[in-house]
DNA sequence: GTCTATAGCTCGATAGAC
DNA sequence: GTCTATCGAGCTATAGAC
């Protein structure tokens, strides 16, 4: 059975996968419902509105997010290397909840998009501290973000060049390395 | 006036508009006669419904892409550093259309997909063409990629690292060209 | 070619039974 | 803790006057 697990995070999933494979307009009350198989008394319960609900979204992204960044603090092939590889959408349970409180800020939700930069700037930030170049650092996460959108977001440029996961990783993580040097020579 | 132009005219632009800044969410038909200044029966007069109006965003999007891809291809710089000159958003009329058509394939309007898949594989494949290296020149489109998401899409990852315009386009442009010497002496 | 009026639907949210 | 029933608002689209 589905409906075993406790509904608040039954909600909370269905909410979640509507959000990526739909849209915030796709994603309503009444589609959660049916996704999550209670009804909408049942999930109004426990989020009294659809903002609380979102919400939940997002704060259970900023603890994912949170964790992420230490391990990438940590990462033995540096920081750089580290957000190439994650930024493949892999449908681990950080690339969801990014995926979808992305899609909130893309509705316009203040407090999404506040966490987004937020993480975002971390990631410049532990990037920029490996390269010493914010230039090169800036090119990375950018490399990072397009990877992002274009693998994550169904309908971003969709399916932009096909061959995500094959060999095309180790190339771009090359790439990464040919930047890295590069920053490291031009240093003052 | 603001209705000096013709009203089909007006009524494109408002929708545009309102899916760039609001979404296609708050592109409602009421919102879009409001800005156009018409009203709703006026606006259904000239596309029967909105979906009517989505295709004619689509097909403008269509025709100002092929002129743009026509430049690109004719650029003296080349293909490489005009896509990642023409990424950072400037509120051109291709701009525009872009991310409103954008906006609609996030919405999961499979049309509007299909265009924007198709410009972006004209774009990687001229710079695939220039460049030698489908590597590289994945490399070169996902960061032009990036840098179209971070700053044309409102609730993107919002305002990404905010020195967009300033020097940054020119530290963007020597990543690219060292790019592109790295596919050259790498070419067998 | 542009308007008003309104039908019919879907949404988010409330009330109250169990 | 979960359900059903229902309300009011906002949406798309139609009908028909001007």
């Amino acid at each position: 059975m589905s409906n075993s697990r406790p509904a608040r995070d039954r909600i909370l999933d269905a909410y979640e996968e509507l959000l990526i494979n739909e849209g915030p307009r796709g994603a309503t009350l009444d589609a959660v419902v049916a996704r999550a198989e209670v009804s909408k008394g049942g999930l109004l319960y426990h989020f009294k509105n659809k903002e609380a609900m979102a919400g939940a979204l997002i704060e259970k992204l900023r603890g994912l997010a949170a964790t992420d960044l230490q391990t990438m603090r940590e990462d033995p092939e540096g920081p750089a290397r580290y957000l190439v590889r994650s930024s493949v959408y892999v449908g681990s349970e950080l690339d969801r909840a990014l995926i979808g409180v992305v899609r909130l800020a893309q509705a316009s939700d203040p407090v999404a998009s506040d966490l987004l930069q937020e993480i975002h700037r971390s990631w410049f930030d532990l990037v920029h501290d490996e390269v010493g170049d914010p230039g090169i650092a800036r090119a990375i996460t950018l490399l990072a973000d397009g990877l992002y959108y274009n693998e994550g977001l169904p309908g971003g440029w969709p399916q932009a060049t096909r061959d995500s996961s094959p060999h095309s990783v180790t190339d771009l993580l090359e790439i990464v390395d040919v930047l890295k040097s590069h920053a490291r020579q031009t240093r003052t």
